[in-house]
DNA sequence: ACGTTTTTGCAACACCGTTGCAACTACGGC
DNA sequence: GCCGTAGTTGCAACGGTGTTGCAAAAACGT
């Protein structure tokens, strides 16, 4: 068997072993593209490109894994989307992300003030603010700069037209 | 007809009727029960509380209509889920939002701190930040005194156990 | 190499939200 | 008040996403 090429793929599959679980192609062959994804990607996306590099795997296994990947901490959810991106540290519990609107691409930060607002926040509400669950979205420099970046993520509402003729 | 008996279906059917919208008994039923909810709901939840309430109205009805207000600006999406609420004012473009992960019920805020941080975030990265798409996530002070107010919410991972005798 | 346990693929399913279309209804004009 | 036009509604059918049952296949300790 060979060895994992990327540093996520290694503690992944320890972090699988040591849970009782079993190194297979597949998974590993999931675990490598996880490791070296350069952007938050869906089960449906991550099974596309598993089958474009050659890897020979069912969807309904790309969605089992990730959700083990998730329950084990080691995947983190963009929130309001079905992407995945690697956790950074093997216990990563306070990250905070951009993720492009245009062309999803993730930055990880870590902001000073954004942790004293947050501070501020929790007193003035009262509110327990539960961790790495604050996500902001916007646009990255790239896609400022070129329209070029394109990419269909409207999860928004479906903008019914209002007093179009709608027939 | 009747009058709008609270301020938002009164400015929604305004804004309804300014584009060339026509108010309708379900309409205004749904625009009735949008402005007085207490915790933000689904499209779901709306019908439900609406054929509750004893009127007739189809589910395909109420996801039209909170897609055009959604569309219009009046209503608010939270993040993460398909539960909307209504903007508190008519332009409402930069709130933010605190909604408890265990009842559901939100709380808008404002804070100059957050505020700051969100600028050096946006120097640091470069990235432009669109408006109302931050939105934390945590236990309100009531939920986080008794354990009794309970909802499921669990978009998260379907935790698919590893190692276990899954049989 | 063998047996046990996990993983995989397939098919079927459940759920959510959308769309086409015919019937209905609001609303402006008469 | 009645009419006609144009927006709205309900129903059924559809498409997409994620889940589950089950039998075959694969991994791993011995």
């Amino acid at each position: 068997m060979e060895e994992p090429s990327n540093e996520f793929a290694l503690r992944a599959e320890q972090a699988l072993r040591r849970s009782g679980g079993r190194i297979t192609r597949r998974r590993r062959a999931l675990l490598e593209l996880l490791g070296s994804q350069r952007t938050p990607l869906g089960p449906r996306q991550l099974h596309r490109e598993l089958l474009r590099r050659g890897a020979r795997i069912d969807l309904v296994s790309v969605y089992r894994n990730v959700s083990a990947l998730l329950a084990l901490g080691l995947l983190h959810r963009v929130v309001g989307s079905s992407a995945v991106r690697p956790c950074r540290e093997a216990r990563a519990r306070c990250h905070h992300a951009i993720v492009c609107s245009a062309c999803g691409r993730a930055r990880e930060f870590h902001s000073r003030a954004l942790e004293r607002a947050l501070s501020e926040v929790r007193r003035a509400t009262g509110f327990r603010v539960e961790e790495h669950v604050l996500e902001l979205r916007g646009r990255c420099p790239r896609c400022r700069r070129s329209r070029l970046c394109r990419r269909r993520q409207s999860r928004s509402g479906g903008a019914r037209s209002i007093g179009g003729s709608g027939r």
